[in-house]
DNA sequence: GATTGACATGTAAAACTCGACACGTCAACA
DNA sequence: TGTTGACGTGTCGAGTTTTACATGTCAATC
């Protein structure tokens, strides 16, 4: 087991504890799956990276193997050393974290465009936006299932504010691009 | 010049065309800095990263070197080519857009602690947003250099929305977790 | 004249991420 | 009985991103 002293590629690592943690024992294919239903929107892996990472969590004992289903189905669970690992970066307050968003930064080259065309490219935000609130509001009054009751509680009303800040900002931006361009 | 199927990977690409197009020609130096003043929020690139895209660009087509200064300064220019990238790219609507945010992912992990600490960590929270806060804010009160005007508007009104919305979050989720855990 | 710091560009190794390939199981339904 | 689709784990190659290394110029200040 290598130590790692930065704390840079240390969320995948992190949100599968955080997965185990709070949903409780799970498969590669469950966490696989749990990933894309729940943390989706804040950070994104693919089976290809989730299963070897999986392993590696197992050589370093931040995770144990306790049981082997049918079709080679392993299921993880936190150990002791990984519920420490995932406290301690949790409350690990770090200056720089990383953020990329391929949206937010369409928003900044916006100004690249002719006004009509950043218009049309608001709008589509909105009408993206208002989609996606639709998703999200569905799933906010859809009964959560036990597992990720809690988890999904935080995570949802951060989804929402966030799309509708994003919806907001668009429209808003859009009136004043029109009503510079009437002008 | 390999044409490029997939849009992954074209982030950096757009990302500097979109600099060079907005602000007028300019060095990879300015570039790398203009990217930790300006998009830093949704995208991030060190100089190491740069320094071979904007050779790439130029390689294809995409920007030219019209002038060499001293200490081997190479600015660069964006070409017709560039420009029609970059605006078709930009009303380019695709559905899968990368987002990753380690902010958020520590959110959507916050049930992996006990409610004090996930107390103290939410009221961290709300002090390093307003500690932002106060510098967008004061940024929007400065005048903004000529170079980067019409860029910076939505892209300061975007930050600024996005950091009062955590704030708020992180707040009203706090209240929440006090009242849930004195009861 | 020497030192410091901003300016300026580059490369190499390691780690991270994605899409594609690859293999195999089990249950349900036709 | 065959086929389909969800279950289930894994590897590989290519591209992206980071950290560290590497080199040198120019202006200002001591």
């Amino acid at each position: 087991m290598s130590i790692r002293i930065y704390d840079v590629g240390m969320s995948l690592r992190m949100a599968l504890l955080g997965l185990l943690s709070v949903s409780g024992p799970a498969s590669g294919y469950d966490l696989t799956k749990l990933f894309e239903s729940t943390i989706n929107h804040a950070w994104q892996a693919r089976h290809s990276q989730i299963y070897p990472e999986l392993n590696k969590l197992a050589a370093d004992g931040l995770v144990t193997v306790e049981e082997e289903g049918p079709r080679g189905r392993k299921t993880y669970t936190i150990t002791e050393e990984g519920s420490r690992t995932i406290r301690e970066w949790m409350l690990t307050t770090g200056p720089a974290r990383s953020a990329r968003d391929e949206k937010t930064l369409r928003a900044f080259l916006l100004p690249t465009l002719k006004p009509e065309e950043a218009l049309e490219v608001l709008r589509e935000t909105v009408r993206e936006c208002e989609a996606k609130l639709a998703v999200l509001e569905e799933i906010e009054r859809r009964p959560s299932r036990p597992r990720t009751a809690g988890f999904g509680r935080y995570a949802l009303d951060l989804g929402l504010r966030h799309t509708r800040m994003m919806r907001d900002w668009a429209a808003e931006t859009a009136e004043e691009i029109e009503r510079a361009s009437r002008s």
